[in-house]
DNA sequence: ACATAGGATGGTTGCGCAAACAAATGTGAC
DNA sequence: GTCACATTTGTTTGCGCAACCATCCTATGT
């Protein structure tokens, strides 16, 4: 309970916080050197520096970011906005922002906005409430108002994963659209001409996907709705099966090979198709998307489509640096959208 | 560029950010007013309310948390503090932590460690410098430094996944110690006997899990060190796969099971073996842990532990918000260590 | 020895907000 | 209509820090 033993990092001093000022009072000095000190200014004598740090040790001493952003308006913070943490996506490209992000010493402020614009707007304002530097938002399909927001800002804004319509400022990601209607032409090309789909949670990414698909079948005239089954729940192995079942029972039969939405939904699928002795890749062909580590591993091993998400989160961390130190001499054209491009990975789980 | 077009949310006047002074004005009250307004306090008369909201909405006005901050020492900020953000497995955490936080209005700062120590000192200090109002750190391996500023910090500090051996505060997890023994003792009554171990990262989790597991064996005689294969670089499917094949060739064969300290090591391990034509569960038998959604989906499905992950995050954010309102009669008799348990579930990968 | 430049250090101020107290307004009983 | 009291609104102040400018050293050249 009590830590008066420590001698070490004595955070509080009868009950108050360690300030500036009384690190300067220990050490002799003025508060602004300290401060100076702390953020590592140039200008201070060794022994005065050497003196400053041993009383912030002694003190234990640590610095109170609010009032230092609020004197400098610099907050070292970037706000990161993502539809959900319990999607192995966003995962790798929050590795790769924090992965920029860290060495810079920027700190990520991780906003969950759970697929709803309202939940987003809210999120954005309590994000920008903390002064900011830079935004990372997940998509294009923000409020209004949220998009007003993000503009007003004056901060650099990245919208990653999609390929945007009209960008707020910059644009890292992929067109969805032409990813599904890659996968929909090459299982074509694979013979295989009675295509279903299945998906789940059908966000505006997943939809878009659904729709490049739906459009290369259509042209070639073997797109029957039949064989589109979608669920607005989240994706999951096991709801990957039941979807199957689904697309069988509403088919009866009469599909030939599945687009899933995602790579563990076709996991559940590839499960269910072993249950049901349907022979993969000659009887039924099984793609899925996202390319997961497990869909190499699986049996028969999964044709996927590979994006760069780490490369997406790294990119559009390193684009909101580029903004905030122009000085590097970055003679970008100042392109406003980077394509992380896809690619697909057609293996064993279709001929 | 420019967002002169936007009638809404106008965020900056000429220039300057808007401020409560600046929405007072528009709206003929004081600044207090809106304050209060803002933070939602009861007596504010109803037509002065919708000025004010008005005259907010009109400008955009967005509270500047860190003044608010400065000013109340009320952060609404709690501090999280992982070892890695690529693990499925702190993505479950943090899903329970976000999940009571954010309804509560409590915004999370999160950092990563990285697995090491020093890192995760210095991340503390950060995350304590935005004056949380809790912190939720992984395991008990702080340094001594790191552990006094959590004391003196003066705010409820949570200990997670691990049991630790002397809390800092609160404690909430499991001991990997007898779950690795619990495996151990399973696996022996399933008649193997020549029973291996692969590893890799072996944080302190994981290095609990097979002292555990070792020292079942070695009070069976049945423990040969041959058979313990570790690896520091991250877990992987593909490394699981390594490991496996590293296991054979150091025993040479002679080995009839291996716990894995990871399901993705054990479906690497599962994979392997199909390919070198060692039947599973019979000639020799893989358990993971973790219990990861695939485990039960793997061909044959994986034997594993399961451990509440989403339940940890979940009651040490509770436990926090209890000790930050006492007012709920809570009668806990203020235990500091919560026991989230774990379960066997030995499925087909094993006898 | 002295002047001078340039680097090191210090004092004052304000960032935007909410706490604490003060004032004004409204309400009800008589 | 008046008074006492509750409710609503306003004023002043300080949170902890860094920007800004002033002042003080120190080293160098003459």
């Amino acid at each position: 309970m009590s830590s008066k033993s420590s001698n070490l990092s004595v955070q509080s001093l009868n009950g108050q916080r360690v300030t500036l000022k009384d690190v300067a009072k220990k050490a002799g000095v003025s508060a602004i050197t300290v401060s100076r000190v702390v953020n590592d200014y140039a200008g201070v004598r060794e022994n005065v520096r050497a003196k400053v740090t041993a009383a912030i040790s002694e003190l234990g001493y640590i610095p109170n970011r609010s009032a230092s952003i609020l004197a400098s308006s610099r907050s070292k913070l970037i706000g990161v906005l993502i539809p959900s943490l319990s999607n192995v996506v966003f995962n790798e490209v929050l590795r790769g922002i924090y992965e920029i992000a860290g060495p810079a010493n920027y700190q990520v402020l991780l906003a969950n906005s759970h697929y709803s614009p309202i939940e987003e707007e809210r999120s954005i304002r309590t994000l920008l409430g903390q002064s900011p530097e830079g935004l990372i938002v997940t998509g294009g399909e923000q409020t209004d108002t949220a998009k007003a927001m993000l503009t007003a800002s004056g901060v650099p804004v990245v919208q990653i994963m999609d390929k945007v319509e009209s960008p707020i400022d910059i644009n890292v990601g992929f067109s969805h659209f032409d990813a599904g209607a890659a996968v929909a032409r090459s299982l074509l090309a694979q013979s295989y001409h009675k295509i279903g789909f299945i998906g789940a949670r059908m966000d505006p990414r997943t939809c878009d996907r659904l729709a490049g698909f739906k459009s290369v079948l259509a042209g070639e005239n073997c797109l029957d709705l039949k064989r589109v089954i979608t669920n607005p729940q989240p994706s999951s192995v096991a709801m990957g099966a039941t979807l199957f079942r689904t697309l069988m029972a509403a088919t009866e039969g009469d599909c030939d090979a599945v687009f899933c939405c995602n790579d563990d939904l076709a996991l559940g699928a590839l499960h269910e198709c072993k249950k049901m002795h349907i022979n993969v890749p000659s009887e039924f062909g099984v793609c899925g998307f996202n390319d997961i580590e497990m869909a190499a591993y699986a049996e028969p091993s999964l044709s996927s489509v590979s994006v760069n998400r780490y490369e997406m989160g790294k990119r559009a961390m390193e684009l909101i640096f580029e903004r905030l130190n122009p000085s590097e001499i970055s003679t970008h054209t100042s392109e406003n959208y980077i394509n992380t491009g896809f690619e697909l990975l057609m293996r064993k789980s279709t001929r």
